[in-house]
DNA sequence: AACAAGTTGTTTTTT
DNA sequence: ACAACTTGTT
């Protein structure tokens, strides 16, 4: 393609056209924050205290002073919050900020790993697995070690990995970790040890890397090849991390080992919203990161822009009666505003029906549907007011939870692209043929075993035409060598080659999903497109496994997109976002805090953090609800009160309401 | 008898 | 969507 080139912009020298006044736009520990460039800063950065905004202007303040943004690394919890800080940044400083880098500590080590991930023995075309090809990869392997047919009855396969994956990220061995928080697995320590070591070797033998691996990788890198270390110390000059309170001791490792020759590290975050333990998290982190960069300047920004004071003072409230004592106390100029309510509802239903018809009467006074959001503890929560909403036609798209069920036909298109970038692939070798009808598990094992002799693949789709064909499946199996063997030509292009499979997988589709295949149907066009953006599939596969399409374009489409969408998120997922109006649903004692995470003190404070976080979301507006006397089916308990972190707060921080149905008043229709 | 497919009860939070 | 179990096919 031709190229159009701009000219530079003559009439400025760049001190004369970009003249910000961070003085006049940020306040006194903002500005110090974002002017500060050199040497180790922590900012303790308390919610809606304007901590996008100081690391926005923070990297615009290095272009501006003549780093070049290449030397710059912005590391965030998503892909997204670091698009957005560098587009916001861009604006400012007049130019494009596109060569910052920027993205999650995963997707980092992705770069990285495919660079110079050789001293490691890792190939630069290795496959990533998401959480669900690991769980399939565990499968197999306990599956072949003939653990799934045992008299007492081994942890399921999401069991497993979970053990594996608290052990690295807490760094502990597994039976140090099985002792101290999975002792009703001790019986079992023994098979989980050789599955571990099963699971390794085979993700070594197959150049596969989990999202651990990506981390530990990394980490290993840094710390065993100084010289690797070194060099890449000297390209990213500047390193920042949002959401520190949420990293964990190897994350907080590959800081040290980025910043070994200039230690120009700003780490931001919040110890009192730390909610990530289960993922090796640990709040007390934070502290740590004053050791691990001695002469760090440690700045508070404790002024909230975001929540009104009655707002404000219920989440110091919930987070004062946190035994340990954390590190500031947020305030706000913003004195007026109504007292956030704790509305108690008869059961579910009601609370559904509250919930719709405040949010109908909130838009009645002029607030749009995308400044309102319903939180809760868990994806399931918000089942019924699922129902609720499309009874009164309010539009909302919903974020977080596992979308397993939406994205099974997106994965399976992605098995076949698998196979093509490595014939080695069991299992997706397994999911493929598993789709073809008359073709059952025993048969897919024989037809892999049959396959995974091959070289290459080519030879491995040649192999798949020679296997002895008999029964139902034969003539299938004929057609998926076919399409195999079409897409491995390596001058189709990638959206070429996802188009055909498309076309080969949607009749299957409508087969198994016959009820809502158009929208799956859609979905998989969606992804078409998606795929047309990449030039290599290897980059494709990667993406898909850091960062899948989140939102499910069917139910986009349907709404009514002029007066915006309602948010219904898991508290997890609306981290680092903000509405008027908030919805908490669900405080009920067992919910939040959640029966399952009870089990220790620190696992009851991090749901406390949990609530700050949702309580902290809302700038004008906020319900807590709850229904009493619900039934919950995992544990056969009827739960009835109302959370315990509300328990005794004084009538002037929250303030009761009873919901009640209307009065019948006789007249008919 | 071996294998595939259909049925039923559960589901924390996520890169 | 998974896993354990049951029913149906070759």
């Amino acid at each position: 393609m031709e190229t159009y080139t701009l000219r530079r912009r003559a009439d400025a020298t760049p001190q004369e056209r970009y003249r910000i006044d961070y003085a006049g736009e940020l306040n006194e520990s903002q500005y110090l924050a974002a002017t500060t460039l050199e040497g180790p800063v922590l900012v303790i950065a308390g919610a809606g205290s304007g901590k996008t905004r100081t690391l926005t202007y923070r990297v615009a303040r290095l272009v501006e002073s003549g780093v070049p943004p290449g030397q710059v690394l912005l590391l965030t919890f998503t892909r997204k919050a670091a698009e957005e800080m560098l587009a916001r940044a861009s604006v400012l400083v007049g130019g494009s900020c596109d060569r910052v880098a920027g993205g999650t500590f995963h997707s980092f080590a992705n770069t990285v790993l495919r660079r110079h991930g050789r001293p490691l023995g890792l190939t630069p075309a290795f496959t990533i697995l998401d959480r669900s090809d690991a769980e399939d990869v565990v499968n197999l392997l306990r599956a072949r070690a003939g653990l799934d047919r045992k008299e007492r009855r081994f942890p399921r396969k999401g069991a497993i990995l979970n053990v594996f994956s608290m052990a690295v990220n807490r760094s502990l061995s597994v039976p140090a970790l099985v002792e101290e928080d999975y002792g009703h697995l001790a019986d079992h320590l023994d098979d989980l040890l050789r599955l571990q070591d099963a699971y390794a070797a085979y993700k070594r033998e197959q150049g596969l890397v989990d999202y651990d691996d990506l981390l530990v990788l990394l980490r290993d890198l840094l710390c065993g090849h100084t010289d690797v270390a070194a060099q890449l110390s000297r390209t990213y000059r500047y390193v920042m991390v949002d959401e520190y309170q949420d990293t964990n001791s190897i994350q907080a490792e590959i800081v040290r080992g980025l910043a070994v020759e200039h230690a120009n590290v700003m780490a931001v975050g919040d110890d009192s919203q730390s909610i990530y333990s289960f993922r090796g998290a640990n709040f007390r982190n934070i502290m740590d990161f004053e050791r691990l960069f001695p002469g760090t300047q440690t700045i508070t920004l404790d002024e909230n822009y975001r929540s009104t004071q009655p707002i404000l003072q219920l989440a110091n409230a919930v987070i004062d009666r946190a035994p340990e004592k954390y590190t500031k106390i947020l305030h706000t100029r913003r004195i007026d505003g109504t007292r956030p309510m704790l509305v108690q509802c008869a059961d579910e239903e009601t609370q559904a029906r509250f919930v719709s018809q405040r949010i109908l009467e909130l838009r009645e006074e002029g607030l749009s549907l995308d400044a309102m959001a319903v939180l809760f503890r868990s994806s399931y929560h918000s089942f019924d007011l699922e129902l609720e909403l499309q009874r009164h036609d309010i539009p909302f798209v919903k974020r977080g939870g596992f979308k397993f069920m939406e994205t099974a036909h997106v994965k399976d298109v992605l098995a076949h692209l698998r196979l093509l970038a490595n014939p080695r692939d069991a299992v997706s070798w397994h999911r493929v043929l598993l789709l073809l009808g008359g073709l059952g598990p025993k048969t897919a094992h024989d037809v892999y075993a049959h396959v995974s002799q091959a070289g290459d693949v080519r030879d491995a789709i040649a192999r798949l035409g020679t296997y002895p064909r008999h029964g139902a499946y034969s003539k299938e199996l004929g057609r998926l060598a076919e399409l195999l063997a079409e897409t491995t030509l390596e001058e189709l292009p990638v959206d070429e080659k996802v188009g055909r499979i498309v076309g080969f997988y949607v009749p299957m589709l409508r087969h198994r999903h016959p009820e809502d295949f158009p929208k799956r149907e859609k979905d998989l066009e969606h992804f078409l497109t998606i795929a047309a953006r990449y030039r290599s599939l290897d980059a494709l596969l990667a993406d898909m496994a850091l960062e899948p399409p989140s939102d499910s374009v069917g139910d986009v489409l349907a709404a009514d997109l002029d007066e915006g969408l309602l948010t219904l998120s898991t508290i997890h997922s609306a981290k680092g976002l903000e509405w008027q109006a908030v919805f908490v649903i669900g405080m009920v004692d067992g919910r939040f805090p959640s029966l399952y995470n009870l089990r220790s003190d620190d696992e009851v404070e991090e749901e406390r953090r949990l609530l700050y976080v949702a309580v902290t979301r809302a700038k004008e507006h906020l319900y807590l609800s709850y229904p009493i006397d619900i039934y919950d089916r995992a544990t056969g308990m009827v739960l009835g009160k109302p959370s315990r972190f509300l328990e005794g707060l004084p009538s002037a921080v929250l303030t009761g309401l009873q919901v009640v149905e209307e009065p019948d008043d006789g007249e008919s229709y």
